[in-house]
DNA sequence: CTTGGAATGTCAACAAGGCTGACTTAAAAT
DNA sequence: ATTTTAAGTCAGCCTTGTTGACATTCCAAG
């Protein structure tokens, strides 16, 4: 289709990052990135009989501990079909701990015992020790622009999601 | 630690970037990045029962014609058993055409058809309207930097693949 | 020419982790 | 008192990944 940028537009400015070339080269690149950004923890999870959904339901109450059920539905974007069974076994194990709500006792408060504290520390310092080595090589200025690229990305509501994560509901 | 990164550095400069605090969010902002990232082609993908994994066989036959079945395997990373499920149904359905190799018998060289390559197109728009969207909002450094990134997170088989592409095996 | 090994395809069985739908329980809200 | 909400559960289905076993084809080395 459009092969080079046409420079008309809004301004008089370049938009040869935007040609179909460029847009492929980024599409393949989150692609084989998101491969190596799952790889490290996936192969953790492997010798624990665990796999990608209880390292993200371990990840977010970590990040938000005394979170409720519903708000971690709305983080991952799974049903609560889903959601509980991932939570079952990892309540059963005993890395999770779910709290009755104190105001609302039909909400359940969920944490990470010390125990699940352990396996997230082991899955994150895997994860981090990937994203250091890699925004160690970047630098930070191309880290900036991998953030800012990512999150206009996001759906709308995964990105004010992403930005507040300062709520802490217990 | 002081605030600002010095670009070409790595010795006294800071590191701030490099925090735990920092990774983690890199960490989050590529779990929501990449839901974004797949959902418009997914919600394509439902109305024609097909899934993820038969998109990624269609991109990345699209993008090297010919290329046999045991390329496509090492590039998705996934085994000839599922491949060949997915694979199975495209040709059936004639968006893709499997021709037996000349030089080597053995080996099938994949194409898309027509249809095949109308779909590829449908899926393709789809998520590069998004990327593109979201590149325009970053600016062109910001996309730079994305990519260095990325680049810096995959493995280093998969990112050679990524770096090469340019084969053509007919 | 024979044989070993590579590339491909196929069958079967299984698991993780998504989904929908239906239903229960408890508690809050109206 | 009734309705709505939060959570949990059961059953069943789908996609997409996995192993293992095995057949076929055919190149290439002995």
């Amino acid at each position: 289709m459009d092969e080079r940028g046409h420079p008309g537009m809004h301004s008089g400015e370049s938009l040869l990052f935007l040609t179909d070339e460029q847009l492929r080269k980024g599409i393949e690149a989150m692609f084989f990135a998101y491969r190596g950004f799952t790889a490290d923890p996936d192969r953790i999870l492997a010798t624990l009989a665990y796999g990608r959904a209880h390292h993200r339901a371990i990840h977010f109450i970590n990040r938000s501990p005394g979170t409720t059920v519903n708000n971690l539905l709305n983080t991952l974007g799974v049903t609560k079909q889903s959601l509980n069974r991932v939570l079952r076994t990892l309540i059963e194990d005993g890395l999770v701990e779910s709290r009755v709500g104190k105001k609302d006792k039909r909400e359940r408060h969920l944490f990470l015992t010390g125990e699940g504290e352990a396996l997230e520390q082991r899955l994150s310092d895997a994860q981090r020790a990937r994203m250091r080595a890699a925004y160690r090589a970047a630098g930070p200025e191309a880290v900036a622009g991998f953030r800012t690229v990512l999150e206009a990305m996001m759906d709308p509501d995964l990105r004010r999601q992403y930005l507040s994560l300062r709520e802490e509901n217990t």
